[in-house]
DNA sequence: ATTCTCACA
DNA sequence: TGTGAGAA
């Protein structure tokens, strides 16, 4: 290989190569991201595989990724090329919602140009897209959750299962009862205590209701149902798709539950 | 033009 | 997730 001396670039050089300033940069290393060499005196040197490393970073942050991810994925090409595919499918999606909207405007502009109002049956049909996408989008979720089920469930015992509970919480007592508990959830969650009370004795009764879905669920199964709900999260976080549900809040009553686990407060 | 740390949104 | 100030 040839004798290409490596190039070196401070940082602010380096800034305005990659597009952001020296503060970012500074973060980037606090973060674990980028570690660009030190000279002597202690000045940042940053090379052609810091650079490349850089705008992999700005990329994935330009697609609203945290730096969190960000640090998980750079290096792992697998990984970035699963990302920028999904990253791609939404914005493409994201596209046709806006040649939807944009039509739907021009509609109603030239009624209204034409002098006529917009009907309550017009407006409905706005809002009827708009809900529509929401339950869509939710499908989407369901099924995709489902699939991770059956891909980790060789004997088809978890799919069951699933089915099952699925059964039982779409009872329209449950669905009242479960919509009342995840507002109650979320307020709890705002106030970010784990160790509240009230978020225990929350878990107590939460746990009280699905008692009896856990004893008859073996183990191996309840893992791979929480398994693919994980993946489903993360995925659908990743193309950043709205949910329907706030994952922040079940994962709040995880660690809730944990800790209560640890203090053996939990059978 | 750089280093660091701190407070702040 | 960055920024701006202030000191070196």
């Amino acid at each position: 290989m040839g004798g290409e001396k490596e190039q070196w670039f401070g940082p602010g050089e380096t800034a305005r190569r990659v597009g952001v300033t020296t503060k970012a940069l500074r973060v980037y290393e606090r973060e674990g991201l980028v570690v660009p060499h030190r000279a002597e005196s202690r000045w940042r040197l940053y090379g052609s595989a810091q650079i490349a490393r850089l705008h992999q970073i700005i990329v994935l942050r330009d697609l609203g990724l945290s730096l969190k991810s960000i640090k998980k994925l750079v290096g792992d090409h697998s990984r970035l090329r699963e990302i920028l595919r999904l990253q791609r499918e939404t914005l493409e999606s994201q596209e046709h919602k806006i040649r939807r909207a944009i039509t739907l405007i021009e509609r109603a502009q030239r009624q209204l140009d034409e002098g006529r109002d917009l009907s309550l049956g017009d407006l409905e049909n706005l809002t009827k897209e708009t809900v529509m996408q929401q339950s869509t989008d939710n499908k989407k979720f369901a099924a995709r959750f489902e699939a991770l089920i059956a891909e980790q469930d060789l004997t088809g015992h978890a799919s069951r299962t699933f089915d099952g509970i699925k059964k039982e919480y779409s009872a329209d007592a449950h669905k009242a009862a479960l919509t009342a508990m995840m507002a109650e959830a979320s307020q709890l969650k705002e106030a970010g205590d784990v160790n509240s009370e009230a978020a225990k004795e929350f878990v107590r009764r939460m746990r009280s209701r699905t008692a009896d879905i856990r004893r008859s669920t073996p183990q191996a199964e309840q893992e791979i149902i929480r398994n693919a709900y994980s993946k489903a999260v993360a995925e659908a976080q990743a193309r950043s798709e709205p949910l329907s549900f706030d994952p922040a809040v079940l994962e709040f009553f995880r660690q809730v539950a944990q800790g209560m686990k640890e203090r053996g407060e939990l059978d």
